[in-house]
DNA sequence: TTAGCTTCTGAATGTCATTTTCAATATCCT
DNA sequence: AGGATATTGAAAATGACATTCAGAAGCTAA
C-alpha cells in the first residue's frame, strides 16, 4: 500500500477528512528527498499556493508522523525536521555540522546489536534513532 | 583531574568567575545519577536554596556542558537534559517511553561500526547519538 | 585591606518554534 | 441539499530557552 492510501486510510478511520490542503502537502512531502521542518515546506508550498496557514502545514505534518508515512527527526538544532517514510526501509543519518548535510545510512549489524542490549535490559524497543555527528568530506577539506 | 577540578581549570582560564551558587550547583549536579532538565535541577536546588534563579541554573548547566563535564541529552520530548559525563566514559541510552526510566549502554562493537560508516562516507565523527526507544520491563508487562 | 574593575545574579523580558483558539469555511453522510 | 462535524488560517498563547540590566559579588593590584 503506497503512502497515499495509508494515509487516506488513516484519515478515514480517525474520522477525518480528505481536504485539498492535505492532499497538496501530501504531494508535495512526498515529492521530495528533504528532510523539511515545518518552516521548510510551508515556504515552499506558499510559492505555488499562497493561501496556505502556517498552522495548517504544521498540523498536516504532525498528521503524517502519527499515520506511520513521515517520521519526526530532532538534531538538536532546535527544528523538527519530517522525513518520507518508506515502509520497512529503517535508515539513520550522518550529520554535517558545518553545512548541515545530511546523509543516510543502514546498518544491519548494528539493527541486531541492539537487539541484544534491548534484551540484555529486558526493554521492547519501538523505535530508535542513531546519528552521527561531524564534518563531511568537503568541510573537513575547508576547516582541516 | 576530578570533575570539580575540570571546572574550576576552565573558569580560570576563561576569565569567569568563582562564586557560590556555581559551586552549589555543581555539587548537585554532581551528586546525583539523574539526567536533570534544568527545570527538574532548578526545583531540587530551590528546597535549600530559594534564592537561585532559574537562568542561573540554566546558564552554569549550560557551562558544565561547555567545559566538558556534562552533556546535553535530548530525547526529543521538548526538554534538553544534562547528564554529568566521565571523562572516557561514553555511553549511550535506553528509554522508557511509558515511564521516562533511563538507562545507560555500552557498546564497543557498535562504536568500532560507527567507525567503519563514517569512513565509508568520508565523515570526520565528532560525537554521536543513540538511543533506543520502548518499554521498559516493568512498563511492558502492566501494559502488555 | 581596599579601591576599582569585571563578572555574576535574579527578575523580568525577549525570542523562537510550536500549539491552540476561534470564527468562517469546507467536507462528509444521509 | 441539509446539517453535523472537521478544517482552515490568522492571531494569540504557550513553553523552553536566551538575553537584558541594575545591583551584588568576586578578583587583582597596590
Amino acid at each position: 500500500m503506497d503512502r497515499i492510501s495509508v494515509f487516506n486510510e488513516y484519515v478515514r478511520r480517525k474520522g477525518l477528512k480528505n481536504t485539498n490542503q492535505r492532499m497538496v502537502i501530501l504531494e508535495t512531502f512526498l515529492g521530495s528527498k528533504s528532510h523539511y521542518s515545518t518552516e521548510d515546506l510551508y515556504m515552499k508550498l506558499r510559492k505555488e499556493y499562497p493561501k496556505i496557514g502556517y498552522a495548517t502545514v504544521h498540523r498536516t505534518l504532525k498528521l503524517f508522523a502519527e499515520c506511520g508515512i513521515a517520521i519526526e527527526l530532532n538534531f538538536g538544532d532546535g527544528q523538527t525536521r519530517f522525513e518520507p517514510l518508506i515502509a520497512d526501509q529503517h535508515h539513520d543519518h550522518l550529520v554535517c555540522t558545518s553545512c548541515g548535510l545530511i546523509v543516510e545510512f543502514t546498518e544491519t549489524r548494528i539493527e541486531r546489536l541492539q537487539e541484544q542490549i534491548a534484551s540484555q535490559y529486558n526493554f521492547k524497543i519501538e523505535r530508535h534513532r542513531h546519528e552521527l555527528y561531524g564534518l563531511c568530506s568537503d568541510c573537513a577539506k575547508k576547516q582541516g
